[in-house]
DNA sequence: GTAAAATTAGACCGTTCGGTCCAATTCTTA
DNA sequence: TAAGAATTGGACCGAACGGTCTAATTTTAC
C-alpha cells in the first residue's frame, strides 16, 4: 500500500464519520482538512470533488458494516442466534447517541430528493442488507429451525424496517428504549418461525 | 389575518416543501427567493433567521401530518377501520416518490447530530405519532374489538418503527411495494389483536 | 545518494452563503 | 384620500464555499 493510497483511505475514513453526523451538504471540505490535519491540496491531490469523497464515505460505512455483521453472523451456528447476533449489531453499534446513526438512512433520506447516483448506492446497499436477512431465515428452514411456511423474504422486509424505523426513533429520541423494545420484538417473532 | 402573515405563511408553506426535500443545509435562502418570488427583504422582514424559517417550516409540516391523519382516522367508527386508515395514509402520503418524504424521518436525521432544538422538536412529534396509535389500539381494546391482553404502547412503537423504515426503503429504493408489504403485514397484524 | 516522480501546503479564484440596511413601495387607518 | 406604519426590493457586507494551481516538499526507484 503506497503512501498516498494510505492517505486517501485515511480521508475516506475520517471524512465518513464527519459525513454521517453532519450530513454531505452540511459538511464543509474544511471540516475534512481540520480532522485529517491537510491542506486543500492534500484533500484535491487524493480526490477529484466532494462529491467522489462522499460516494468514497458511503462505501466505506456500508462495507464497514457488512464486515461488522458478517463477523458477527459467522461467530454463530444456529439461524436463531446468527439473527439474534445481527440485531444485536444493530442495536449496540447503530442506534447508540455517540455515533453517527446508520449510513443508509442518513445517507439515504439526504439523498434520496438530491443525489441520484448516492440514492442508486444507498439502494443496493438496502437490498444487500435485506437479502443477507433473509438468506439467514432460509438457512434456518432449509436447517429444520422454522417452519417451511415462513415467507423468509417478507420476514426479512419486516425485520430491514423495524431496525431502521427503530434507530431513527431511538437516535432522534434520545432513549436506547425505542431500540430496544423493537429488537425484543423482533426477537419473540424470531422464536417463532 | 394581516398581509405579512399571509406572506409568512406564504414562506412557511414553500419553505417546508424545498426543505423536507433537499434538507436544511441543503437549502439556500436564495432557494426560498425562488419558489416565494421574494427578494431578500421579504424573506427577513418576516423572520429573523434560516433557522426560524426551518423550525416554523418543520412545525407546519408536522401539523399538517397531524390533521391529516385526524381527518382520515375520525371518519371511520371502529378502531380497526381508524388503524387501517392511519396506514394507507401514510401509504398515499409520506412513501410516494413524489412527496419530499415523511418530515419526522427528513428533518430528524439530519438533525439529530447538528441541531439539538430541532431534533427536540422531532422527537416530540415522534412522541405524539406513537401516542395516537397507542390510543387508537387502547380505543380497541375498550371497544371490545382487541383482546385486553394486547400491549398497546408495544404495538404501536412497533407500528411506528415499521412506517418509518417502510417509508424510508420504499422511497431510497423508488418502489412503492417496499411500503406496501410494510402495511400489509402490520393490517394483518391489526387483525389478531 | 541522487534524480525523477508523486504528493502536499497554502495562496488564490470566482461564486454563493446567511444576513443587514435603507430607500421605495404598499398596506392600513381615519 | 392623505398621512403614518408596515412591508418589501435589492444593493451591499464579510465570511465561507468548492475548487485550482504552483512552488516546495516528500516518496520512490535506481
Amino acid at each position: 500500500m503506497t503512501k498516498s493510497e494510505k492517505t486517501r483511505q485515511f480521508i475516506i475514513e475520517q471524512s465518513a464519520a464527519i459525513m454521517n453526523k453532519k450530513g454531505v451538504a452540511g459538511t464543509a471540505i474544511s471540516d475534512l482538512m481540520e480532522a485529517t490535519k491537510l491542506a486543500k491540496g492534500g484533500i484535491y491531490g487524493n480526490f477529484e470533488s466532494k462529491e467522489e469523497i462522499c460516494t468514497e464515505a458511503f462505501n466505506y460505512l456500508a462495507g464497514k458494516i457488512a464486515s461488522g455483521l458478517d463477523n458477527a453472523v459467522t461467530s454463530k451456528s444456529t439461524a436463531r442466534e446468527k439473527l439474534f447476533a445481527l440485531l444485536d449489531y444493530y442495536q449496540d453499534n447503530l442506534a447508540p447517541g455517540d455515533m453517527g446513526g446508520c449510513p443508509l438512512l442518513n445517507f439515504g433520506t439526504e439523498a434520496d430528493d438530491t443525489n441520484v447516483e448516492l440514492k442508486t448506492l444507498v439502494a443496493k446497499a438496502v437490498k444487500r442488507s435485506q437479502a443477507r436477512m433473509t438468506k439467514l431465515v432460509e438457512e434456518g428452514k432449509a436447517s429444520g429451525e422454522f417452519k417451511k411456511s415462513t415467507d423468509a423474504s417478507l420476514f426479512a422486509i419486516k425485520m430491514f424496517a423495524m431496525i431502521e424505523g427503530g434507530i431513527f426513533a431511538s437516535r432522534v429520541t434520545s432513549s436506547k428504549t425505542f431500540m430496544k423494545t423493537v429488537v425484543d420484538v423482533l426477537k419473540n417473532e424470531i422464536e417463532t418461525l
